[in-house]
RNA sequence: GCACCAGUAGCUCAGCUGGAUAGAGCACCUGAUUUCUAAUCAGGCGGUCAGAGGUUCAAAUCCUCUCUGGUGUACCA
């Protein structure tokens, strides 16, 4: 139910602007025992040559009596509405319980959308760094789905490039002393060996190069190593992916358009829009602060930001995207700026559609870990500290209910992804082991603490709720707050989707989580106030709907997350 | 040098795109438990919104400058 839709309609014949300006113009209080929607009345004062504060006063009493609202009154130069809650609890909650999980969300509507996140550069193990990647990729593509559109989530690998000529060469040089199977962790050893050594010993990297050169052309030997190297990592990130429950529905990689580039050279020719530089084949940037974007290096070999652009050509060949989402760290701001450009000079429109969706730096002790020098925090044993924490938390609380192994996996699990996402996209955020671990306030399992609660109370109502529920009985200030949190559920995901930030819709559920616990716990300080103790059981049967629909609202918010939810904790 | 991003409580962050007395969580202090799940709830402590100007009825929010931190700046990706 769109509230300040319905308050815009009745304040429409009280004051002179289009309804849409009314509508934008309703906020909500700062303070419930304002009201719930108010509607400023400074913007008239100057065409009504009035005080805002009389203006206010003067709708306030015109205005007509709506059962929605139980009272519009002035404050000062507010004019605000209390809602009746037991006039929109029926709607609100035969909605969710129809719906199911499939509350808020919007009906198909054909157009898509390609998300490429993760995409993290084989032969190198996944750290918290890709983390912010996965997850907010991971959340956006939920979010977009959730909004009726066709989501093609890609997990675009960093599979070419100068790095592969060096692994080729300190696999050839080093390889012999690897004992027993080579994992990615080995491969990463002689990476960083090759970092090392290379920095006092030039022809190394000449050695790289050529090497990369090779196997751009298809050199037999080459491409062998490269396709085992490939092999080795994806298996190794599909196990991290599975434990973070997320799918793809393609593997890309650079490789792939490799070949291709030499369309997009020929393009920007045709076009003029290209020169030579130091033998090297640009394009201007049109920001003369910028600099040029490489299209092919003075040797011939692609580029990144060749292969990137080939690549983009060829998803909208294939998908003709509305939208298309690069979820990649601020570093790569420039490079994501300089592609849009030259894709814009070619005359291509979808440039427009394109966007770069950076976030902040991951910091463990004020660096950002390298996996080239070894520092890098792994994601896996992340993970893994998060979930023994949780095994351990419930063996020293002496806990009589038997957690199962499924719901510790989803509480430490989502304790690291919430953590992540509940912040901002744009802030650097330091990894600080004891806030991974921590479960107590604004975290994950305290949403999934407050949605175990609600179901607990649903299961043990014996009774179809649903049926017997009289909801004109929900009139405490307590299930108002939580029945308008419910109601903007949408809005919050509508919100989140056009910015791209999964933190507005964790926030959201934070709050709804914290009305909920407040409204549940009257029942531990007064045992006559708990919802199964009602002996009046139409209202009994309307508190228990209020609770599940709660119950589903979390659930389902965090599912758009990423994170799954225990039935019981 | 130039460009982009950030700066709000001791710490981590919100602040609905310009509105009411700047809010949460953590930490610290006090209180509530034979739990419809205490991974909870109630209360206390804590602020020069980096600084200075400006725009207007109104600025943490918009503009300018300064300071601090981070990132990027063509043949790595």
């Amino acid at each position: 139910m769109n509230l300040k839709l319905k308050y815009a309609e009745l304040l429409s014949n009280h004051v002179d602007l289009a309804l849409d300006e009314i509508k934008n113009l309703i906020e909500i209080p700062p303070d419930s025992k304002m009201g719930d929607l108010a509607f400023p009345c400074f913007s008239l004062a100057k065409k009504l040559k009035n005080s805002p504060v009389k203006i206010a006063e003067s709708i306030s009493g015109s205005l007509e009596k709506l059962p929605l609202f139980k009272e519009v009154k002035n404050i000062g130069p507010y004019v605000n509405a209390f809602v009746d809650p037991s006039f929109i609890a029926h709607g609100i909650l035969s909605e969710i319980a129809e719906n199911g999980s499939g509350y808020s969300s919007q009906p198909e509507n054909g157009k898509n959308v390609v998300v490429d996140f993760s995409s993290p550069n084989i032969a190198k193990p996944l750290a918290i760094h890709h983390l912010r990647s996965t997850m907010i990729g991971n959340s956006i593509s939920q979010l977009y789905s959730k909004m009726g559109y066709n989501v093609i989530k890609l997990n675009y690998l960093g599979d070419w490039g100068t790095q592969f000529g060096k692994l080729i060469v300190a696999y050839n040089k080093w390889g012999s002393e690897v004992e027993g199977e080579l994992t990615i962790s080995k491969i990463n050893e002689l990476y960083v060996k090759f970092s090392k050594e290379s920095s006092e010993d030039n022809d190394l990297n000449d050695q790289a190069r050529n090497w990369f050169k090779k196997l751009e052309e298809g050199n037999a030997e080459a491409i062998k190593l490269w396709k085992w190297f490939k092999e080795i990592s994806l298996i190794e990130f599909e196990k991290i992916y599975k434990k973070l429950g997320i799918t793809f529905d393609v593997y890309g990689g650079e490789s792939e358009h490799a070949a291709s580039f030499l369309t997009v050279v020929e393009k920007c020719e045709s076009l003029g829009i290209s020169s030579i530089s130091d033998g090297a084949l640009i394009v201007e940037s049109e920001d003369e602060n910028d600099p040029p974007c490489l299209i092919r290096k003075s040797d011939g070999a692609t580029t990144y930001e060749v292969r990137d652009i080939a690549a983009l050509l060829d998803r909208f060949d294939k998908y003709e995207f509305v939208k298309m989402f690069y979820v990649v760290g601020q570093e790569q701001a420039l490079h994501f700026k300089m592609l849009k450009m030259v894709v814009k000079k070619m005359g291509l429109a979808f440039s427009n559609d394109c966007e770069h969706i950076s976030f902040g730096f991951m910091k463990f002790q004020g660096k950002s870990g390298s996996t080239r020098e070894g520092t890098a925090i792994l994601m896996e044993d992340v993970l893994n500290t998060s979930v023994a924490e949780v095994r351990k938390r419930i063996s020293e609380s002496g806990s009589k209910r038997n957690i199962s192994e499924e719901a510790i996996q989803q509480i430490g699990i989502g304790a690291v992804v919430f953590g992540d996402l509940s912040k901002k996209r744009v802030k650097d955020s330091e990894f600080i082991w004891e806030e991974v671990t921590s479960f107590e306030g604004d975290t994950g399992p305290y949403l999934q603490y407050t949605q175990a609660r609600c179901l607990s109370i649903v299961r043990k109502s014996n009774h179809d709720f649903m049926e017997q529920a009289d909801f004109s009985g929900l009139t405490e200030d307590s299930e108002k707050l939580v029945l308008l949190k419910l109601n903007q559920f949408s809005e919050a995901i509508i919100n989140s989707a056009n910015n791209c930030e999964p933190s507005l819709l964790a926030n959201y559920l934070l709050e709804l989580a914290k009305f909920t616990n407040r409204f549940i716990h009257g029942g531990r300080e007064e045992h006559s106030k708990r919802i199964l103790q009602e002996s009046n059981l139409p209202l009994q049967s309307a508190r228990t709907a209020l609770v599940h629909g709660i119950a589903i609202v979390l659930k389902e918010g965090l599912r758009l997350l990423g994170i799954s939810s225990p039935e019981e904790m």
